[in-house]
DNA sequence: GAAGCCCACATTTTT
DNA sequence: TGTGGGCTTC
């Protein structure tokens, strides 16, 4: 009792309403940094000290990394070891869990695998080359994307081809054979015993309506749902939800409309807005204290959000201190901006601000990660780069889980496609192709046939006959094995008697050295993993259950270097429900945030805007917004325009200039160009009311002239290009005419460039 | 069957 | 700019 007293006291009083409500549907409006993990945590751990048991509590996030955390913390408040035992998961594990488990009843074999993003993918490719169409016409992409919604829409191949509203859309658009696709695309994961991300929840849902019984267990079994980030759960999750808690009406919601960024993946945030539609009776309990950001950041982060219509009505506010305005900087040019962040992160922490760990640099798209690395770099500032290339997307690690995924389901024809040439064994593209063709044209799993070619009809010569039965061999082995080993000793003899082994090992590049790396890692984390699940009581851990959890993991779910001290880069996405002191919002311009692709829909155009919500309201002290005036994109530069989003917001809340001075004394950032724009929203492009450093300006005026030739020109004089920024001159050439000047840059390192053009203005004359 | 070359291409991505 | 896919070549 004291405990749970304690614990209540360390919430706010709407948020101790919220935990403690017990009268049925809740939905909790959680304002960006109101403490919505917070209730979660507490509403698990309260109900766990009323008395219930954990194995009735469901509570469906949607990282796995923020599951575990909310585990630990509920651990940490309940005192013992009842939180193991709760249904804590994402949508997709839970459910991954529990078909696997009444996998029979929906026609499934126990041990179905999963088809990640770029297996289904591949698979999507084959079959529209199979069907010989135009992939121009049928874009892969496009294909894929319409599958996943048309099953997070909860339509079946068979119903959509039953569909006329969909066949006609198709027609019209002139894409009459996508049914045919979808229909193949479902044929061929079925034969292949595996499901893709969509597919989980689409088979729930299958499972629950047909199987009344099935759903009365799980009804009885899970008593109490709770939802993370309702506003981003599709409608199969929905319905799940809605399916599980019809009886109990036990369910407890949390989102924030305002931060729903996912609908380009399905996301509904109608899921969330028609709740009370939903459920008539229902408690909304409205977060509004913001405990995380200064009053100034969510001052301008509300006057932003404001413009957009359909939101729940709330009120977020802050009593911390009222902090700074949010700097608006605008550069010249990308490089610049990269310059300009990184010198002002340097600034801040030389100053009191101290660590870079205190720092994110938050962008629309992973692109934009690289000009910021280099000025990063150049400064010697520690940084991380979240989301470009996860651990499970290498290729070797690929490789390695796709043979555990034959080991465990040899019918996978992906997995199977990765490995069956790899190390080369001589099966090459075109045995493959026969092998598949046999597989569409026999209704067989890529297995079976592999298994006996001849049987159906295989056109092969003696030789790779043989090595295919060599192979098929090798699993059939490791399939025997597996029955044995543990999950982790099974992967090292997968590593080693694959033949992976060796020829990592003989590959002494580079890359083959990392490769061997990762491929340890590897197996240090199935190490890992059956450990603790020895120690969690389980005796015997199977590559399946690796497998199960290793199959919906993303990087986001193993940090490693958590301690260290660097400077956080990620795309506003992946920053979501994170928070720094302070805050680099970058590429504030038109067509890049807002992305050209949400310009024509006014819908996706308020997404943009929640998204930079987001990113605004990750800053807990410090916030700087930046934009260029050009942009290196595609190849080539663009003009920039600065974003619409940034006259959306109350001037009051920000700081469009100053500030400057301490860097601007500077010697070296000369490269940087301090505009101080007049900008309000209404001029396109801001005017330079100040300016205090501007490059080409400043040149002017310090009578650096322009050279356009030789003339005047030495080796040794530095020099300065717009673009390039500062550097020696190491050769003059005079080639047909052509006067060529060979520049050793700063940052940029050794170019040639056509003098004629390249207006270059000189800095320094070469001391002679 | 692997390496190399050229061309087209280019949001966001908790699962 | 940089990457990935498809094609050609050895």
């Amino acid at each position: 009792m004291d405990r749970e007293n304690t614990y209540l006291e360390q919430l706010n009083e709407s948020q101790r309403e919220a935990v403690l409500y017990d009268g049925g549907p809740s939905l909790v409006v959680a304002g960006a940094g109101s403490g919505k993990t917070r209730v979660l945590t507490y509403k698990v751990a309260h109900l766990l000290q009323q008395g219930m048991p954990p194995y009735h509590i469901l509570a469906l996030t949607f990282t796995n990394k923020a599951a575990r955390e909310m585990k630990n913390r509920i651990a940490s408040l309940t005192g013992d070891n009842m939180a193991q035992h709760l249904w804590m998961g994402t949508f997709h594990s839970i459910f991954y869990r529990i078909l696997r488990y009444e996998a029979e009843q929906i026609g499934y074999r126990s041990d179905f695998t999963i088809y990640d993003t770029s297996d289904s993918k591949s698979l999507i490719k084959s079959i529209i080359k199979e069907m010989q169409l135009d992939d121009k016409v049928y874009h892969p992409g496009m294909v894929q994307n319409r599958i996943s919604n048309a099953k997070n829409a909860l339509m079946t191949s068979r119903s959509y081809a039953q569909n006329r509203e969909m066949i006609e859309h198709d027609q019209h658009v002139g894409i009459p054979l996508f049914r045919e696709i979808y229909q193949r695309y479902q044929n061929r994961c079925f034969q292949a015993g595996a499901m893709d991300f969509d597919e989980l929840l689409l088979q729930t849902n299958i499972l629950f309506r047909d199987h009344p019984d099935v759903l009365a267990k799980y009804r009885d079994k899970f008593r109490y749902v709770l939802v993370d980030e309702y506003q981003d759960t599709n409608f199969a999750q929905h319905l799940i939800v809605t399916r599980l808690c019809e009886l109990s009406r036990r369910i407890f919601v949390v989102g924030d409309d305002a931060q729903s960024i996912y609908s380009f993946r399905g996301a509904n945030l109608d899921n969330m807005l028609r709740f009370k539609d939903q459920y008539p009776d229902c408690r909304i309990f409205k977060l509004e204290q913001n405990y995380r950001s200064t009053q100034n950041i969510v001052n301008a982060a509300n006057s932003l959000i404001v413009n957009n219509k359909g939101q729940i009505p709330k009120t977020v506010f802050s009593e911390n201190e009222p902090g700074q305005r949010i700097n608006i900087y605008s550069s010249y040019s990308d490089y610049e901006e990269g310059y300009l962040v990184a010198s002002r992160i340097m600034e801040m922490c030389m100053g009191e601000n101290g660590n870079f760990s205190d720092f994110a640099i938050l962008y629309r798209t992973n692109a934009q990660s690289r000009i910021l690395e280099d000025a990063l770099r150049k400064r010697n500032i520690a940084y991380k780069v979240y989301g470009s290339q996860s651990f499970y997307q290498r290729k070797e690690i690929k490789d390695i889980i796709a043979y555990c995924r034959v080991v465990v389901n040899p019918h996978d024809e992906e997995a199977m496609k990765r490995i069956i040439n790899y190390p080369a064994r001589g099966i090459g593209e075109t045995t493959i192709k026969k092998i598949l063709a046999a597989t569409t044209q026999h209704q067989a799993s890529i297995w079976v046939v592999l298994c006996d070619p001849h049987r159906y009809n295989v056109l092969l010569n003696d030789a790779t006959v043989k090595k295919i039965e060599k192979f098929c061999n090798m699993i059939k082995t490791f399939i025997e094995n597996n029955r044995m080993l543990s999950a982790r000793d099974m992967a090292e003899s997968i590593v080693r008697d694959s033949g992976m082994a060796t020829v990592i090992v003989q590959d002494g590049t580079v890359e083959g050295l990392s490769r061997q790396e990762n491929l340890q890692e590897f197996l240090k984390a199935v190490a890992e993993f059956c450990a603790l699940r020895n120690e969690e009581g389980s005796n015997e851990v199977k590559l399946a259950d690796f497998l199960m959890e290793v199959s919906l993991m993303t990087d986001q779910d193993n940090d490693k270097e958590e301690n260290t001290d660097k400077v956080t880069l990620m795309t506003v996405h992946s920053a979501k429900g994170l928070e720094f002191n302070n805050v680099f919002i970058v590429g504030l311009e038109e067509n890049l945030f807002p992305s050209q692709m949400a310009l024509d829909s006014p819908m996706a155009l308020e997404e943009e805007r929640r998204l930079l919500y987001v990113a605004i309201t990750r800053a807990m002290k410090y916030c700087a917004i930046t934009y260029a005036r050009s942009r290196f994109r595609n190849g080539k530069i663009n003009a920039c325009e600065p974003s619409r989003f940034l006259s959306d917001m109350d001037d009051r809340f920000l700081l469009w200039d100053e500030e400057r001075a301490n860097i601007r004394k500077r010697p070296d950032n000369l490269s940087v160009g301090w505009g101080a724009p007049s900008y309000r929203g209404l001029s396109p492009v801001p005017e330079r009311k100040n300016p205090l450093i501007p490059l080409s300006d400043t040149y002017e005026k310090t009578e650096h002239k322009q050279v356009d030739s030789l003339d005047g020109l030495h080796t040794g004089d530095t020099v300065y290009h717009s673009r390039f920024g500062e550097g020696e001159i190491t050769a003059l050439e005079d080639i047909e005419g052509a006067g060529w000047a060979f520049v050793n840059f700063k940052h940029l390192g050794q170019k040639k460039l056509l003098l004629k053009y390249a207006k270059l203005t000189i800095v320094k004359k070469a001391s002679v």
